[in-house]
RNA sequence: GGGCGGUUAGCUCAGUUGGCUAGAGCGCCUCGCUUACACCGAGGAGGUCGUUGGUUCAAGUCCAUCACCGCCCACCA
């Protein structure tokens, strides 16, 4: 349990978060506070952290994820649920096989070279010692996650999990394989899907090409890949291209290589474009796949899967594309037939892990239909059974949704969760969750497996059920699913969120979740993307070990839910951090005052007599709700900016400012009141601030559990009276103030008379926080301040020059109101509140316009 | 090519259903080491809310247009 010690005299000036983050996580984790039972008769709240892959540390982007959740986790603790935050993380296999092997290629080795048990053993230690790093990093952040629950892709109990998956699709009939064109990586010598090509801009050279007609005459065809020609088997024009007419059905001939090419007509072919006539290459072109499947062209292979050309006969055979390219290029001049060049920009889709240039390429693979799949996460929508949050991004999702084609899962790596399905010598298949000993159908002993592996995002897309135990019927899954929250960035919403809603709507006959939240991105200082590889990256550990977890939170929680990305400001993070401090320092303020320990706290206050402590715990509750609604609403930074305006501006420069007096006589209600608002405080701040808060909850008297274990605080003392009163304070101790700096008067003394309709509780408060002592007339000499009606100035005449821009601003003011309400217009349509309220303003403008007035006499 | 978001103080960002006298943090200027905090306190300067129109008694907030910036989808070679 925690030390007990209530002394401020133990505490330093100056808040150390080092000092104090990994004791706390660690007693926290020690009485297992982060451990969630299936059996609790509270209810159920559940998230799945989104398991971070395995390539690297945790970036920021991973450091406001984690926040955002874990703000959830203890909100929802505190509100009475009983929470399960698992974590996890995910094997990855294309990035982290990537990650390997530039490992490799630096020792100047390869894969190959070292053999698959070598590679894998070389996998293993990877993924032991980054997973160690990354919950290391989530520990620091002070994630409270059910540790006793770690879950990793690559488990025995995981890749179970995933292979009842494809085993289940399989027996739907819905996984196929069958030769397509897809996105070939030839650096990875893989397929990947089309979620994971990336576009980018290149200047290439457009080259028209002469094809000569069998018959006569010839035809010109535009191309940026004239490398690709030597598999061309076709040629094709628009239906409506009237200067291709006669052309159509007639036969051209490909140059360096003599194939006839049938001359059709599609739809496909846009007239605009180049010469409006297409060289048709079924079998590196996406679009030329579907010509040639309408007009039954033959499909070439023309290369390899290392990306060189596969054109046995001809001088191109085993080139790179490139090289292959040029020495085309400089064979078609030399025909003459080249007929001009013009360079052109255009996207070419890479490889998202390794970069490399995609072919695409006809290959066998593994296919999962998506129809039904689509069809209920659709109807999932339409009953509203996941809620977007920003809204907007419902219809990013099912924008994809709809126009969703069969999904690629096979790839062909060396690393992934292997295709669960068996081949006898006898050419018969079986297909089963666990490795079978005989074919099903022949009872031959001899079986290979599928060499295929499959696509990460297959496995990911089970994760908030797997990772509770399907497909047996754990405690936990009864327990915990359909989990609650989901929050992720935008860019996986099709690649991972769509896909769980699918597979959870299909095995578990239940969406994952009710709430998608989608965080915003962290940019760069000058607005580039945040990488390691552009240098441009910031490390969380960094701004933890500078400014503390507490700080890094509060920041990334303030700025997660911003409608646009953000660059990264230090000075943001370095701000919370002062934030702590202060309220250390509030905190060591209270404390500090004598009899603390026997303070009646907590417990409302029924001796109401003074108006500052009516209008803090007035304030208190407004910030409280204010926090919560935030929280609720997911505009966390309504939260944060609610808990920090009250916490900085309202109790420490006012209340505090105004009590200290009675806090250093020891006044128990002044301490009841400000451990009242401590309290509150803390409670609300925790999920934002877990470390400090924890610890400063800690300090005040006879608390004897965990802040993290509390309650959520719903404090209910609203008093509009004492709020106003309390403004009126505020407005005249700030004139004093201004008169004060603007006369060049020192800080404090002085003596100043209240006009007599200003309250005796307004006017005490006005003495204490400006500094001066009332009198009932102003002295003749040596007055430094006098108030007429309630307001300040000074009768020498210093700040004269402040009165002026005063005067000229409500003047200004007062003749902006007039004018509105002089309009006939406004006083029929405005609504009365409003025109009433402009009436007031204009009141005030005068009254305060006279007392200048007044002043002048 | 389609869709979405953004353009508010020197910088990074808030501004809920139109009522704003437009805010915060940082930075800047002037004071002040007052027994919680100099990781502080007090005062202050600084914005015709990207453009041009429109709707309205009233627009940063709604509509349209244009201009930039960013993102997501999209297989015109």
């Amino acid at each position: 349990m925690k030390h007990a010690q209530t002394l401020n005299s133990e505490m330093p000036k100056a808040f150390d978060p080092l000092a104090i983050e990994a004791g706390w996580y660690a007693r926290w984790e020690a009485d297992g506070l982060f451990i969630a039972d299936p059996a609790s008769d509270q209810p159920k709240f559940a998230m799945c952290f989104p398991p971070p892959n395995i390539t690297g540390e945790l970036h920021m982007g991973h450091a406001l994820q984690a926040a955002v959740y874990d703000l959830i986790a203890r909100y929802k603790r505190m509100t009475g649920y009983e929470v399960l935050f698992l974590p996890g993380y995910d094997h990855a296999a294309i990035a982290t096989q990537n990650v390997i092997e530039k490992q490799l290629a630096r020792e100047g080795t390869t894969k190959e070279e070292l053999g698959r048990d070598h590679f894998n053993a070389r996998v293993d230690a990877w993924y032991e010692e980054v997973g160690a790093q990354i919950i290391n990093q989530l520990r620091l952040l002070g994630a409270s996650m059910d540790w006793t629950r770690l879950r990793f892709t690559m488990d025995a109990r995981y890749v179970r999990a995933v292979t009842t998956a494809f085993v289940e699709f399989y027996k739907h009939g819905w996984i196929y394989r069958a030769p397509r064109i897809v996105n070939w990586c030839p650096h990875d010598r893989s397929a990947i899907s089309d979620l994971e090509v990336e576009w980018r801009e290149h200047q290439d050279t457009l080259y028209f090409v002469k094809y000569p007609i069998e018959g006569g005459g010839d035809l010109t065809i535009a191309t940026v890949r004239p490398e690709t020609m030597l598999a061309d088997t076709g040629v094709a024009v628009n239906p409506a291209d009237g200067r291709y007419r006669n052309l159509v059905g007639k036969t051209a001939v490909l140059p360096l290589v003599g194939r006839k090419l049938p001359i059709v007509a599609d739809d496909a072919v846009e007239t605009a474009f180049g010469t409006g006539a297409l060289k048709v290459t079924p079998g590196h072109d996406p679009t030329d796949y579907e010509i040639g499947q309408r007009h039954g062209l033959e499909i070439v292979n023309g290369m390899n899967l290392d990306g060189s050309m596969n054109v046995p006969g001809l001088p191109y055979d085993g080139l790179g594309a490139l090289e292959a390219r040029a020495r085309i290029v400089a064979d078609l001049k030399e025909q003459g037939l080249l007929v001009r060049e013009e360079p052109y920009t255009h996207e070419v889709g890479h490889c998202d892990r390794c970069h490399a240039v995609i072919e695409p390429l006809i290959s066998e693979q593994w296919w999962l239909r998506m129809e039904e799949l689509r069809d209920h996460a659709l109807a999932a929508s339409e009953a509203g059974k996941v809620r977007w949050h920003p809204e907007r991004y419902e219809r990013t999702y099912l924008d994809w949704l709809r126009g969703l084609r069969d999904w690629n899962i096979g790839r062909q790596l060396w690393l992934g969760h292997r295709v669960p399905v068996f081949y006898c010598a006898n050419g018969h298949t079986t297909v089963s969750v666990e490795p079978p000993s005989n074919c099903d159908e022949c009872g031959n002993a001899e079986l290979t497996q599928d060499p295929d592996v499959l696509d990460t995002w297959f496995s990911s897309a089970l994760w908030p059920f797997a990772t509770l135990g399907w497909p047996d019927q754990t405690e936990d899954l009864k327990a915990f699913y359909p989990t609650d929250i989901n929050c992720t960035a935008r860019e996986i919403i099709n690649l991972w969120v769509s896909r769980m809603i699918m597979t959870g709507l299909e095995f578990m006959g239940d969406v994952p979740f009710s709430d998608v939240v989608i965080h915003c991105v962290v940019q760069a200082p000058d607005g580039r993307r945040m990488s390691k590889s552009l240098g441009t990256g910031v490390d969380p550990r960094d701004l933890m070990s500078k400014y503390g977890a507490d700080a890094l939170r509060a920041w990334a929680t303030s700025v997660a839910m911003s409608s646009q990305d953000v660059r990264f400001d230090e000075s943001r993070v370095e701000g919370y951090r002062r934030f702590c401090n202060k309220l250390w320092n509030a905190t060591r303020l209270v404390l500090g005052s004598p009899g603390v320990d026997s303070a009646d706290s907590p417990g409302i206050v029924e001796r109401h007599e003074h108006l500052e402590d009516r209008w803090i715990l007035s304030r208190l509750s407004y910030a409280a709700d204010a926090v919560t609604a935030g929280i609720e609403r997911f505009t966390f930074q309504d939260s944060i900016n609610a808990a920090y305006s009250f916490a900085w501006n309202e109790f420490c420069d006012w209340y505090l400012e105004a009590v200290k007096d009675r806090l250093r006589e020891g006044d128990a209600v002044a301490q009841d009141v400000a451990f009242q608002c401590l309290d509150t405080l803390l409670r609300f701040l925790h999920p934002f601030m877990p470390f400090v808060t924890e610890e400063l909850w800690s300090r005040l008297p006879r608390r004897e559990d965990y802040l993290m274990r509390n309650s959520w605080p719903e404090p209910q003392f609203v008093d509009p009276g004492a709020e106003e009163e309390f403004q009126e304070v505020m407005a005249i101790v700030e004139e004093v103030r201004g008169h004060r700096q603007a006369a060049g008067a020192p800080p404090r003394g002085g003596k100043l008379r209240l006009d007599g309709s200003v309250n005796h509780s307004i006017a005490r408060l006005v003495a204490r926080l400006a500094h001066v002592d009332l009198v009932d007339a102003p002295e003749a000499r040596g007055t430094p301040l006098a108030v007429v009606a309630g307001r300040v100035a000074f009768p020498s005449g210093a700040g004269d020059a402040r009165r002026e821009k005063e005067r000229k601003r409500l003047e200004d003011d007062l003749a902006r109101i007039e004018a509105r309400l002089e309009s006939s217009d406004f006083q029929e349509k405005a609504p009365p509140e409003v025109v009433k309220n402009l009436e007031e303003r204009a009141t005030a403008a005068r009254e305060a316009l006279n007392r200048l007035a007044d002043q002048d006499s």
